[in-house]
RNA sequence: GCCCCUGUGGCGGAAUUGGUAGACGCGACAGAUUCAAAAUCUGUUGUCCAUAGGGCGUGCCUGUUCGAGUCAGGCCAGGGGCACCA
């Protein structure tokens, strides 16, 4: 019996395409392009089976697009600053670059393992000088265009990893990376203006139509919007005004006081002569962000003394509080409170005692004093003058043209998405091209000066940022008056370097940043592929960037992604000692008694939940071995076949194994079966048995729908197709020239159908039948249509809804006749007994439902 | 609190978009092969009553329909996103 060696022919496939550069691409703008991209990597040291999910569903789509005849693009980089770098530097005294480099070098060979189309001679790395340099440029250029700017802002700071976070990477209050509790501090930092982008980011999630709705509504949650109004509060016996925001100008006749953030100007001016304020902006600053601080929280305020004047009602006055519960960064940082219908206006009026006008009715006319809690909901306006009577929505309007008229407010559309601070006071990143020069302020570099390389002689070994502790590389010269100058010294957020490197990829050896011609043939991405942890920050970043480099003249796109596909995680179960440590699934095996034991120790392992694989849970199978012991063209089946590849999938031995026994059933039948197939190129018969003619059916039904799934990413139900194809291909008794022939056609198909998911044992499989070609350069086969149509058909029948038999009936058979014999077949009369027929249903090839 | 998604055998999941529920895979069971095992092959496998055959069955309840996993309304459970956002 023949047995597939998975290891050497994987081996000669893999050598060969890179000996015919077979998935090298370049710009063709005769051909139709394609550009499938999976999320480039962050070169930690080894590839996890989440890689292998995401880079074997892209594979898939390249292969399947080069054979429908695209000129595809599919590259691979690595997204390769970041602070674990450091970190290892510090702990392993090994320098960053050299830790980064040592990883991809590792990685890539990973990735070659298994047999990806890839084109290498475009692969890029964000630490390198020739692609950072180019981040430079395009810094420079959104210098240029004010897309970027310097100003001093309270920010994030995480005191472990000693840097900046930008909001976004603030999850309850701690540090995405480091879990520490995020403290404000003040700084000068730069900002990207994407919140300018606001509208448009928004508005264009609306022609993203391949891109998964909820990724699409978690970016319009995120940027926010809502509409309402700016109010001028005239700031009483001053000529000052207090601007605030409100969405609900209906309830102006509620208002029972004012309040303002603690960091807001007024507040700040009324802290330097006023003890209590400054002591409450002291207490404010002390309070946790975290979910459960807010949560506990108590609203807390200080009373100003100042008023303000009613814009509405004459000679009303409304205290001004400082209140904890106030956001200096939405809207403008002050509020009119409207106990009567806002919850948190509600708990601040009943501890300070302020009052609680009801001017909204409640859903049954309620007009009564509102004790319980406030009344959010629709109902008409009472208690307030000219809005009286109207609904909450026509007030709205109502009061809003009114405050225009009175020229104190207007309408205004709020959005809660905030410009993108970049700076990071780390090594491992971009330079920020910019000196800081005593005379003539901040001054960008010279672009021939580009690129600002990182100095390689830096130490770890004191917190804070090493740029800024180096002895000499800060100290240069200002690019305009030539005076010495402090160069800047923070890097930029590795969101940056991810925001363009799919442009860069079009052209990764470009003197420019990107190349126009390059980008504009290739982008946008038509498929991208990653995971749903990205969906608000990276995707919603590179958008922006598309935008700004849109402005400067770089890209004429506006949205960098056509389709999305988000995949699921990997998981695997979890496998506990009796003392309660965890265990790694290769050392746990099943002893003669069924039961799972340690391999070591013999001890009972108590098998866990399935989980997303963690290294703390150790509930990890790593790739290598996978790739080893099963062959890459396994793995990438499994991975495949199990789940839909937009859920959650459970990595188990069991299921690789079955992989592994349909490829080597596959490689069998062709080795078992190739002499009895006709000769390649033979000409068809013009005359098919029933048998031959039955599989040439199910050859070309099978090909129509695992093309149809590959097209929509159904990866597992194109498995399926196959493996019921599989079972054709077995129960075929091959007979006569035109059984043979309809053998090899089935074989043949078989072969380019797999070949997208198991690159390797096709490309073996496609030799063996004798072809001197490479399948990857193949074009898919084609279907013939009428083979795909049956001409009869199976018509269930149904008596009151109940299934009661099936008929065989021709295709597109006369209603009538469906009928007769349908009331004709012996389960269906037994059903009926002597029930009057009160109706028949006939569906044509469909079903038949007879009513009694 | 607001917004969204999901719920189908022992398990992962199919279902032509309102028309035969459970394709395909995993697991399990039985048999063949073997001195034996592995591997391989062939069956069976939603559930209950059972002899043909029939009852029940897609989280729960109601409805629309000749017909509902699919549509509508209301619940329950699990998951995700946002959140002192005015």
């Amino acid at each position: 019996m023949s047995r597939y060696n998975a290891r050497e022919v994987e081996a000669k496939w893999q050598s060969t395409w890179e000996t015919n550069q077979t998935f090298e691409t370049r710009t063709d703008l005769s051909r139709p392009k394609y550009y499938v991209l999976e999320m480039f990597p962050y070169p930690s040291g080894n590839i996890h089976i989440g890689h292998v999910r995401n880079y074997t569903m892209g594979d898939v789509v390249a292969r399947f697009k080069r054979a429908r005849g695209f000129n595809v693009l599919h590259p691979m980089g690595w997204d390769a600053f970041g602070l674990p770098a450091e970190n290892a530097a510090r702990d392993k005294k090994i320098h960053p670059a050299e830790w980064t480099y040592a990883n991809i070098a590792n990685m890539r060979k990973e990735l070659k393992s298994m047999g990806l189309s890839l084109d290498w001679s475009k692969e890029l790395a964000t630490c390198h000088p020739g692609y950072y340099g180019k981040q430079q440029q395009l810094f420079l250029d959104f210098l240029d265009k004010e897309l970027v700017y310097r100003k001093e802002s309270w920010v994030n700071w995480d005191p472990v990893d000693m840097t900046v976070l930008a909001n976004e990477q603030v999850i309850d209050g701690k540090g995405w990376r480091s879990g520490a509790l995020v403290e404000k501090r003040k700084l000068n930092q730069w900002m990207f203006r994407i919140s300018d982008y606001s509208e448009e980011l928004l508005d264009g999630l609306k022609d993203l139509d391949r891109w998964p709705d909820r990724v699409r509504l978690m970016q319009e949650n995120w940027i926010g919007k809502s509409s309402g109004a700016r109010v001028n509060f005239k700031i009483t016996d001053t000529p000052d005004h207090l601007e605030i925001y409100t969405t609900r100008p209906d309830t102006l006749y509620g208002a029972s006081f004012m309040a303002v953030a603690a960091d807001h100007p007024l507040t700040q001016k009324l802290a330097i002569d006023n003890p209590k304020v400054a002591e409450f902006v002291a207490e404010c600053h002390r309070m946790g962000t975290s979910e459960e601080a807010i949560e506990k929280a108590e609203k807390k305020g200080v009373d100003t003394g100042l008023t303000t004047d009613h814009p509405f009602i004459e000679g009303k006055k409304l205290p001004i509080y400082v209140a904890n519960f106030v956001l200096m960064d939405y809207g403008t940082g002050a509020i009119f409170g409207c106990p009567g219908h806002d919850q948190r206006d509600f708990e601040f009026a009943t501890k300070y005692g302020l009052q609680i006008n009801r001017v909204v009715a409640g859903p049954d006319g309620e007009t009564g004093p509102l004790t319980e809690g406030p009344y959010i909901g629709p109902g008409e306006i009472i208690n307030s003058e000219f809005l009286n009577g109207l609904d909450v929505e026509a007030a709205k309007k109502a009061a809003i043209s009114k405050l225009e008229t009175l020229e104190i407010g207007s309408e205004t559309i709020n959005y809660r998405l905030r410009d993108w601070g970049l700076s990071r006071q780390r090594y491992w990143g971009c330079p920020i091209p910019v000196v800081h020069c005593e005379a003539c302020g901040t001054v960008p570099e010279k672009p021939e000066n580009l690129p600002i390389e990182l100095p390689e002689d830096v130490t770890f070994d004191k917190p804070g940022n090493p740029l800024d502790h180096h002895p000499t590389w800060k100290n240069t010269k200002c690019p305009s008056c030539g005076k010495d100058a402090i160069r800047e010294t923070d890097t930029m957020d590795t969101f940056v370097d991810s925001s363009w490197y799919f442009a860069r990829f079009c052209s990764p050896r470009s003197d420019a940043a990107v190349t126009r011609e390059d980008v504009d043939y290739w982008l946008p991405v038509d498929q991208y592929i990653g995971g749903i942890e990205h969906a608000i920050l990276h995707l919603l970043y590179s958008r922006f960037f598309s935008r700004a480099m849109k402005v400067t003249g770089a890209v004429g796109y506006d949205e960098p992604f056509a389709g999305l596909f988000t995949q699921g995680m990997v998981t695997h179960e979890t496998y506990r000692s009796e003392s309660g440590e965890w265990l790694l699934p290769q050392d746990v095996i099943t002893n003669d008694a069924g039961d799972p034991v340690h391999i070591e120790t013999g001890e009972k392992v108590v098998i866990g939940g399935v989980e997303k694989m963690s290294k703390s849970k150790k509930n990890v199978v790593d790739p290598a071995e996978i790739i080893d012991k099963f062959g890459a063209d396994a793995a990438r089946w499994f991975v495949l076949s199990d789940s839909p590849p937009d859920r959650d999938m459970e990595w188990t031995d069991a299921g690789a194994t079955g992989a592994w026994r349909f490829k080597q059933r596959l490689y069998r039948f062709v080795v078992e079966n190739l002499d009895k197939s006709a000769a390649i190129n033979s000409e068809a018969p013009t005359e098919f048995s029933d048998a031959a003619l039955s599989l040439r059916r199910e050859t070309h039904k099978t090909l129509a729908s695992v093309t149809d799934s590959i097209e929509k990413l159904h990866f597992n139900t194109a498995i399926a197709r196959i493996y019921e194809f599989m079972k054709a291909l077995g129960d075929f008794k091959c007979s006569g020239t035109d059984g043979a022939w309809a053998l090899r056609e089935a074989m043949e198909t078989m072969t380019a159908l797999v070949g997208p998911m198991m690159p390797h044992l096709a490309e073996e499989l496609w030799e063996m039948l004798g072809h001197t070609t490479i399948l990857a350069d193949s074009p898919w086969p084609t279907v013939i249509t009428d083979l795909t149509v049956d001409n009869t058909v199976t018509i269930a029948v149904q008596v009151k809804g109940k299934l009661r038999a099936t008929i065989e009936v021709a295709k597109d058979e006369d209603k009538a006749k469906v009928e007769e014999l349908a009331l004709a077949d012996e389960s269906v009369k037994r059903a009926i007994a002597d029930a009057p027929i009160r109706k028949v249903i006939v569906v044509p090839n469909r079903i038949v439902n007879i009513v009694i």
